[in-house]
DNA sequence: CTGGGGAGGGGGCCC
DNA sequence: TGGGCCCCCTCCCCA
């Protein structure tokens, strides 16, 4: 790590190995000829610029000052380094505006000398101090949460923290103090986002240094002598660590049980813990280890299960699994079930299956752990790999039973037995056109032709569907374009149709029968799988079909989707038969 | 526009 | 319980 010294002798100087990604091959155990890049350097490098860029005053976004020094500095950098700064950044942040916030934060309580070795060690991973400033340093670094700064310096005092006069039980308070003064500076500040589920989702953050300790209760279950402090604070300044002290002494005679695991492990690999448990929170992570490698499944779950149960995910009908997982993290005695479904904590979806998430994960990283030896194409699962690879090897192992082709993918060999047989399972619902593949319906019902087709007969309905093939004839549309849509959004169509006292009004309200059968002929092309992708419309669908206003009555009819099918293009037929003898009319 | 191949991603099953 | 393997679905690209 370049050293980055500004007054050179009487200092002592620190150089604290920084948590640099170790240049382990990111390889999945087993899998040969996968190659994962390191670059050790690019930690280093990136915080050599972020320093340049601190001394030249370029994109710095927070000024620190101290007893009238101001020291320009980045709030990205103070609050990865700083537990104080991470809490007051994050809490605030995560009310959404993203970019407002403390631009000066008055440290009037660390000593400019502490707080300039401070940032020099935030920017350089080297702590360079003056021998008498010492105690300034590891005061400051104590109120600024930089553990193990903190825990240098009392090395180097020849120190341990209860010699100090700093217990155990005071370094895990000093935990919970930061986020309890930044709770507060939120609340205060900004009350637009105080609601429990950001602040649950703060918790398990600062809670351990290890994954599987317990975390501890929820800091708004205590009463905070340092909140208290702060809400004498006008509401445009940062907490000061100053009150955070407060606390902390408060917190000698506190309650014990805030804060997480003090000690040896509370340096650089507490760091590292937090940074790794705050990870899965960031929309994008940098891809440079496969997920699996930096995280460990229990500290995926110790965050995620928190999550899910703050997300809400009962609506899905593994709440249970869920429950499960959230409660034994709670401390709860409960032994923790299955770990599936997970909920993925970028995009919040619900994974299902053990071991799942790490995969899914690498979809929002970007890692592509495995890679091609051959043509040097890299993926993210091993089994699109081994896929990849037949096309090297020559292997097909999907052989068609009726002629000499092979193919790599079953898929593809299903989609080709479909050729020999003829068969084009895949309809259109408006058009009748018959596919081979369900994709190429997709694709043409998301283009044009279909809808041309489908505007040729305005008003008719299902007949329309008897009539438009092979008829070329030019029709006045009388149905817009969003007929179409209704029929592959049928639920605004059944919406409109049975609640009509709210919404918008209905785009064809003259004709919501007419509408309802192409929506219910559409949702009867549709297979039983898709049927059973949307069970809300496969109620609603009954409802109305049975004139039913209890969605719940009768479920037994909703168990089965192909038997509804069936029921349903029945219906249709009948239905058709009987529109279009009124129509000949 | 359509058919076909390849790849990305999710879920189930099994070890 | 995690991971390997497989199947399936979907999307994209190309001819």
């Amino acid at each position: 790590m370049e050293t980055a010294m500004r007054q050179p002798l009487p200092r002592l100087r620190l150089t604290v190995p920084m948590p640099i990604k170790t240049g382990k091959v990111a390889m999945s155990p087993g899998e040969d000829g996968l190659i994962g890049i390191p670059f050790p350097e690019h930690s280093n490098e990136l915080l050599s610029h972020l320093n340049d860029q601190r001394r030249t005053g370029l994109l710095c976004d927070l000024t620190l000052t101290s007893r009238g020094a101001r020291y320009p500095t980045h709030r990205s950098v103070m609050a990865a380094v700083s537990l104080y700064f991470r809490r007051l950044f994050g809490a605030e942040e995560g009310g959404g505006e993203g970019g407002g916030g403390f631009s000066v934060c008055q440290l009037d309580c660390v000593a400019p000398d502490a707080l300039d070795a401070l940032l020099e060690f935030a920017y350089t991973a080297t702590l360079t101090i003056p021998s008498s400033g010492m105690r300034d340093v590891l005061r400051g670094a104590q109120l600024l949460g930089i553990q193990c700064v903190a825990d240098a310096c009392r090395d180097i005092l020849g120190e341990t923290a209860e010699a100090e006069g700093e217990t155990a039980e005071e370094q895990r308070v000093q935990q919970a103090v930061s986020e309890r003064l930044v709770e507060s500076a939120v609340a205060k500040g900004s009350r637009r986002k105080t609601n429990k589920k950001r602040l649950k989702r703060v918790g398990p953050v600062h809670i351990t240094s290890s994954p599987l300790n317990p975390p501890p209760i929820s800091p708004t279950s205590h009463p905070s002598p340092a909140s208290d402090c702060l809400r004498s604070q006008p509401s445009t300044q940062p907490p000061s660590p100053e009150s955070e002290e407060l606390y902390l002494r408060a917190g000698q005679n506190g309650d014990p049980r805030v804060g997480r695991e003090p000690g040896s492990g509370a340096t650089l690999n507490g760091g590292l813990l937090h940074w790794a448990q705050e990870r899965p929170r960031i929309a994008h992570p940098p891809p440079v280890q496969p997920l699996s490698e930096k995280l460990s499944e229990e500290d995926e779950m110790e965050g995620l299960g928190d999550d899910v149960t703050l997300m809400g995910s009962s609506s899905t009908p593994t709440s249970a699994a869920d429950g499960g997982a959230a409660s034994s993290m709670a401390g709860g005695g409960r032994k923790r079930k299955s770990q599936t479904p997970q909920q993925c904590p970028v995009c919040q979806k619900i994974i299902h299956g053990a071991g799942k998430l790490p995969r899914h994960m690498r979809t929002h990283t970007g890692e592509k752990p495995f890679q091609c030896p051959d043509c040097g194409v890299r993926f993210t699962r091993n089994d699109k790999l081994k896929i990849h690879m037949r096309k090297h090897t020559g292997e097909r192992p999907y052989p068609c039973p009726h002629c000499p082709a092979r193919f790599l993918h079953s898929y593809d060999l299903k989609n080709h037995l479909s050729l020999h047989s003829g068969a084009r399972p895949f309809e259109c619902p408006l058009c009748h056109k018959a596919f081979a593949r369900e994709d190429h319906l997709q694709r043409h019902r998301k283009g044009h032709s279909c809808l041309e087709l489908r505007t040729r007969r305005p008003r008719r309905g299902p007949d329309l569907l008897e009539d438009v093939r092979g008829d070329d004839g030019r029709r006045e549309p009388a149905l817009p374009m969003p007929a179409h849509a209704s029929v592959f959004h049928p639920r605004t169509v059944l919406d409109g149709g049975v609640g009509a006292g709210t919404g918008p009004p209905l785009l064809f309200a003259g004709d919501i029968e007419r509408e309802r059968s192409l929506a219910f002929h559409a949702l009867a092309q549709l297979g039983p799988q898709r049927l059973a992708n949307y069970p809300e419309l496969f109620l609603r669908g009954l409802e109305i079909r049975s004139g039913l206003e209890a969605e719940g009555e009768d479920p037994g009819r909703t168990c089965s989707p192909a038997l509804q099918r069936g029921r349903w293009a029945d219906e249709m037929e009948e239905e058709m038969g009987e529109e279009e003898a009124e129509d000949g009319e």
